[in-house]
This record gives structure tokens, sequence and C-alpha cells, in this order.
DNA sequence: ACTCCTTTGTTGGCGTCGCCAATGTTGATG
DNA sequence: CATCAACATTGGCGACGCCAACAAAGGAGT
């Protein structure tokens, strides 16, 4: 059997066509369109960060567990993602009077901006990410991956 | 603005019709799909193993430079991976006698054996993936995502 | 009132995947 | 012969997902 140095890229049959790795490809090629994106205009912030401020501005002040289950991230990652928001003064945080035990977070005037400047990069690396198709095959490949990602 | 708890799950509009959000769901689901088949059948085998496996096997022995070429893995993760399948004696790696540098990985005949089991789980795994999906869009999806995922 | 169970926030840890930098060797190229 | 590139290895980092343990607090049932 002869090495092959020297040869193109090649990827293995057993992995090319099978849906899981399409599905792991196309993935990662969106995930390095939004890290560049987020780089680029995200102020540090990250996909956590994001949910998070989406969460807040469209259902309102929340707890910290509320925001976990609206946003599909654990509490322990909500903490620590709640803190550089609150840091940075996009979010606030205080204690509910009434359940002594739960934090009620508030989405502030800055992180409303943050959010909507968010909106904005993020806008544009959909349009990067489904460029490869025309607006009919992005709109099928919304719908049957809606269907996927339910299960 | 009032409080929420006791509410159902709800995901905010400004995630749930984006395109990289519904491929990190889908990929998501498929992730935890692979994840459980891998623990149920794998043998500790991960996603990095099987491809380095299924390189070798279609391409022959090669360097560790070229697997991870073919593979898209880095190359310090070709060399971790490669540490673990070498300690199951599904690979082994001798120096290229031409090349004192290089390191030739060779499939041995229990990797090939290993291979094929993981082949059948990877095929129940896409069936349950794709489940939710008639045959003609499954053939949909991944011809969109193929070409999602090439750029 | 008292016990039991659950929720909440926090800390700390683990695993996968992807990526990058530095290093010592070695081969190839000028 | 000097330089440069490729190779394998080590070690580290970041994002994301997840889990266990914990103390504080509340709720339910007796």
């Amino acid at each position: 059997m002869p090495l092959r140095h020297d040869q193109v890229r090649r990827t293995p049959d057993r992995l090319k066509d099978r849906p899981t790795w399409l599905l792991s490809r196309a993935h990662a090629r969106s995930v390095a369109i939004l890290h560049a994106g987020f780089e680029a205009g995200g102020n540090g912030l990250r996909g956590y960060h994001y949910r998070l401020l989406a969460a807040l501005e469209q259902f309102g002040p929340a707890s910290q567990a509320d925001l976990g289950r609206d946003t599909g991230i654990d509490r322990s990652d909500v903490t620590a993602a709640l803190l550089l928001l609150e840091g940075r003064g996009l979010v606030e945080r205080r204690v509910d009077p009434d359940h002594k035990r739960r934090n009620i977070v508030t989405l502030t005037t800055a992180g409303q901006d943050a959010l909507r400047a968010l909106d904005d990069v993020l806008d544009g690396i959909q349009r990067e990410v489904l460029a490869p198709l025309s607006a009919a095959e992005q709109r099928q490949l919304v719908a049957l991956l809606a269907r996927v990602a339910e299960g």
C-alpha cells in the first residue's frame, strides 16, 4: 500500500455522505462565521450572552432559573454569563423580596442597546452562512432543520 | 412587568427562527444521539477516533499529518487520538524509514473490526437523527447541508 | 410546628471539539 | 552549507453542554 503525502484533501466516503457529518460540517462553518462576527462586533460577548439578553428583552425581568429554561443554558452557566453582563452594566440583579432565594434579572438600557447591535451582527452572519443557497432553498433548509432539531 | 415562573418553556423569537440557531439545535440533537450511541456501542471511542479509522481504512497507511488533513483534525489532536487507538491495538505506528521524523500509521485487523462495528452504530444514529423527515426530505436536507457546509 | 421535598444560585469540575503556539527533529531547497 | 518547511509532540485556550454538591429558602403534608 503506497503512502500518499503530496495529495489533495480528501474526505473518507464513510464520513462525507453521512447526515450527521454534514450537519457537523455545516454547523462548524456557521460557528466559525459566528465567532468571527462576534469577534469583530460583539464586544466580547458570546452566544450565551446574546441568548440571555434576547430572553430578557422579550419576556421581561426573570429569575436566573427561568432564564436558563428559556435559553437552554444550564443554571451554572447562566450565573457565569450574567456575571459578565452585570459587570458591563447590561443587566441588573437584585434579590426578589418575595423569594429571597431568587434573583430578579433586569435588562438595562445599555443592555437593550447591546442587544440591538448584536441583532445587526447576527443578521449579517445569517446572510453569510446561507449565501450558498437561493432564497427558496434557504426557506426549505430552515423548515427541515426545524423539524430535525425538534426531534 | 410581571414575573413569570410557573410558565412553559419558551424560546425568544430572536433565536428561534435564525438559521444559525436551528443549525445549532439540530446539531445539538445530532450530537446528543451520537454521544448516546457511542456510549452504548462505541467502546469508549469518540468522533475523532472514528474519523481516523475511516481515513486509514479507505486510504491506507498514512502519516499523522496526512491523517489530520484528511479528517480535518488538528495535528495535535491526531496525536492524542492515536495514542488511545494505539493503546487498544486498533492502530500501529512506526517511524518512516525514509523520513525519520514521520510516523506511518497502519490500521490493524482489530481496528478494521472496530470500524465495522462503529459503522453499524453510526447507521442507526443516522436513522434516528433523520427520523422526523421523509426519505425525500432527507435527501433534500443532505443536499442543502452539503452546500452550506462547503461554503 | 415540624419534617420532607423542591427550588434557587453558586462553585467547581468534566468532556468534546476546534484551534494555536512553541519546540526539537528532520528533510528539502536555495 | 545555510535556510526553510514539514513533522510529531506538548501544552494551552475558548465555546458549549452537562453534572454533582452545597447552603439558603420556600412549600406541602402531617
